[in-house]
DNA sequence: TATTTTATGTCAATCGATTGACATATTTTT
DNA sequence: AAAAATATGTCAATCGATTGACATAAAATA
C-alpha cells in the first residue's frame, strides 16, 4: 500500500523528471505549461498517489477554509437540522465544518472557542445560548450569530420572533381560549425568544387574558422539564391552551397532558414553536410555527461568506415565520 | 481591537524582551526557566493576546488533532445522537470534529474525503451507507467503521444485529401475529442491517410463516417512502405485524396505518429499531430494538485511539441491543 | 574557589507548499 | 533573421512554531 502521508511535491516532481517549481504550476495553473508536462505530472501524481497537504499550503495563504460551528448540542430537531444545512452551504462555498457544540457548557464552550481560534479557523456561526461570555467581543474574526444577541457589531440571523408569538398566541385565542399559559427559557437576555414571550404577553394584555409564564430550562433534564409542566397543571388546572417556546417542549406537555386524562384539542389546545422536519415528520398533529430553518442556515452562511471578503457592512437579518396547523389548536 | 491573527510569537518575544526560544521554551514547558521569566512572557501573551498558531505547529509536529466523521446526515435521530456522542468523546481526548455529512451522495462521500485527507486529519470515523467507494482500501490512514463493512482491515463497531432482529421478529410472533412484513434497506452487501433481516429469516422460518420483504431507500424522499409503505398495505391488507428497519420507518409505518383504519396494536403491531433518545421522547409509545448509540460511539471513540497510537491490532466489536417494550407491540 | 546547575540567547534547519526574480532554452510569429 | 511568446529550471524567501546544537552568563553547591 502506497503511504499517502509521506509523499510531497518534491516525490511527484522527481518521479516526473520536472522541477517543483513546475508541479507547483502545474497545480495552481500558473505560468506557460506545455500539454507534455501537465500529462506527466498529473500521471505522478496519480501513481504516488499524492495529495497536497493543507497544512503548508494554509500557513502560507494564511486561509483555512474552515469555519467553526458553536452550539449547544446537535441531539436536537431544530439544532441538527441548522448544523445539516449550515454544512451543506458551506461545503457549497469550499468551507468546511469544524464542530463545536458546547452542551451549553460556559467552561467548555470557552474552551471549544480557543481550540477552534487555534486551529485558525476563517470564521465562525455561533448559535449557543451562553451568557456572559464575553471572549466574543473581542475576536477579530467574521462571526455570524443565529437566534442570539451576542455583540452590537456582530450580525444576527433571526426569526421574525414577535410575529412568531403573536401568531401562536392569537390562533389559541381565535379558538377560543380564556387560560393560555407560555412555556419559555428562564434566562432571555440575550436570546431572541425574548420577543415570543414579549408577543404573548402583548396579546393577552390586548385581549384582557391573564398572563401566565413557565419556565424550563433548555438544558435541564428531561425529569426536570417533566416535573415543571406536571407543577403546571396542577397549579393551573384551569389551562385550556399552551403557547410552548418549541416544539421538544410542546411534545412533552402533550405527553403529559395526555396522562392528566386532557383530551388536545377538546379540552386543552397547544402551539408549538420551530417547525423542523424531523419534529413534522414525528409529530404531524402539532400545531406550531415554523421557523425557516434552512433558509437561516442559506442567510448565516450568505452574511459569513461577506464578513470573510471584508465587508464589514453586513446586517443583521430577520426571517418570515408562519403558522402550520395540525390539529392540537 | 487588538487583532489576534497577527500576532506572533515574535512579537511576545521582543514585548516580554526576550528571545523567541524562551517563549517558546515556556510555551512548551521545556528546559530552564525562572518563574520571572515566565511571568514575563505570560504577561506578553496576555497583553496582545497572543495565540500560537496550530497551522504552523501542526505542520512541524505532523498532526492536526483533526478527526474527520463521514455520516450521510446530521438530520436524523440515530446518526445526530451518535454524532454528538462522537463529538463530545473526541472532544475529551483533544480531537476537534471535522465534519463530512455526505447526503448519501457517492460524489460527494468522495469529495468529502478528499477534503479530511487534505487537511490531514489524524483519523476517521465511517457511518455513510454508500456502496462501492474504494477509496477507503487504500488508505494509510486509522479508520473505524460504525455499523457497516467497508475493508478487512477496518474495525467495525456495531451492534448485535442479528440478536436485535431475532428479538422483534419473535415479540410479534409472541404476540401472535400471523402475518409479519419485514422492512429494509434494499442494498444490504456491506451493511450489517443484512443480519438484522438474516434473524427475520430465520425466526420466520422456524415458525413455518410466511417472509415478506419490502425495501425503503434510506436516501429517498419522504414521499417515497411513504408511497411504498402504501403499496405495503395495499398488496398485504392481512398484515398483522411489521418490523421496520429503523424508527423512522416505524413512525411512517405507524401513521400510515392509522391513516387507514388499522388500531395499534389491536389490528397491527410494530416494532422499529434504534431506539435513539429522540425518537424515545417523541414517539414512546415505539416499541422497538434499542441500539447502545452512545456507547457505540464511545467504542469507535477508543479504537480509533488505538490505531492512532499505532496499535494495528484493533478488533471489531459487537454491541448489545434490548427490546424496549411500548405499547405497539 | 572550583564546579555544577540553572537560565537565557543565537543561529539555523525543519515541516511542505507557494511564489517572485531571474535565467535559459525552445518554439512561433513577424 | 530578429523579435516575441512559450516552456521549464534554479534559487531563495515566506508562512509561524519547534528544536537541536552551542555559547554564555549568573546563581547555587560542593
Amino acid at each position: 500500500m502506497l503511504s499517502d502521508k509521506n509523499v510531497k511535491l518534491e516525490d511527484v516532481a522527481k518521479l516526473a523528471g520536472v522541477s517543483k517549481t513546475t508541479v507547483s504550476r502545474v497545480l495552481n495553473h500558473r505560468g506557460y505549461l506545455s500539454q507534455k508536462t501537465i500529462d506527466k505530472v498529473h500521471e505522478a501524481i496519480d501513481n504516488l498517489n499524492y495529495r497536497p497537504n493543507q497544512i503548508a499550503r494554509q500557513l502560507h495563504e494564511r486561509k483555512t477554509n474552515l469555519v467553526g460551528l458553536v452550539f449547544p448540542t446537535m441531539n436536537d430537531p431544530f439544532f441538527s437540522q441548522l448544523e445539516t444545512k449550515l454544512d451543506s452551504q458551506l461545503y457549497k462555498l469550499g468551507y468546511k465544518t469544524l464542530l463545536g457544540n458546547s452542551q451549553n457548557d460556559p467552561d467548555r464552550e470557552q474552551n471549544y472557542l480557543q481550540q477552534l481560534l487555534n486551529h485558525q479557523i476563517d470564521g465562525l456561526i455561533v448559535g449557543s445560548h451562553n451568557k456572559g461570555l464575553t471572549e466574543y467581543n473581542n475576536l477579530n474574526l467574521p462571526i455570524i450569530s443565529i437566534e442570539r444577541h451576542i455583540a452590537d457589531h456582530i450580525p444576527v440571523v433571526a426569526s421574525d420572533n414577535y410575529l412568531g408569538g403573536k401568531l401562536a398566541t392569537q390562533q389559541l385565542i381565535d379558538d377560543g381560549c380564556k387560560h393560555i399559559i407560555h412555556t419559555n427559557y428562564p434566562e432571555l437576555i440575550a436570546s431572541t425568544n425574548q420577543l415570543r414571550q414579549n408577543a404573548y404577553v402583548d396579546v393577552m394584555h390586548k385581549n384582557n387574558l391573564p398572563v401566565t409564564i413557565y419556565h424550563i430550562d433548555f438544558d435541564s433534564s428531561l425529569e426536570d422539564k417533566i416535573s415543571i409542566i406536571h407543577q403546571l397543571f396542577i397549579e393551573h388546572p384551569e389551562v385550556d391552551g399552551i403557547f410552548a417556546d418549541n416544539d421538544t417542549n410542546a411534545n412533552l406537555i402533550m405527553q403529559t397532558a395526555k396522562k392528566l386524562g386532557y383530551k388536545i384539542p377538546e379540552d386543552l389546545k397547544i402551539v408549538g414553536f420551530d417547525g423542523s422536519k424531523m419534529v413534522q415528520m414525528f409529530l404531524p398533529e402539532l400545531t406550531t410555527i415554523q421557523q425557516s430553518i434552512d433558509q437561516m442556515a442559506e442567510v448565516a452562511v450568505e452574511l459569513l461568506e461577506q464578513r470573510i471578503e471584508g465587508n464589514t457592512e453586513v446586517k443583521s437579518v430577520t426571517l418570515p415565520v408562519k403558522l402550520i396547523k395540525g390539529s392540537t389548536a
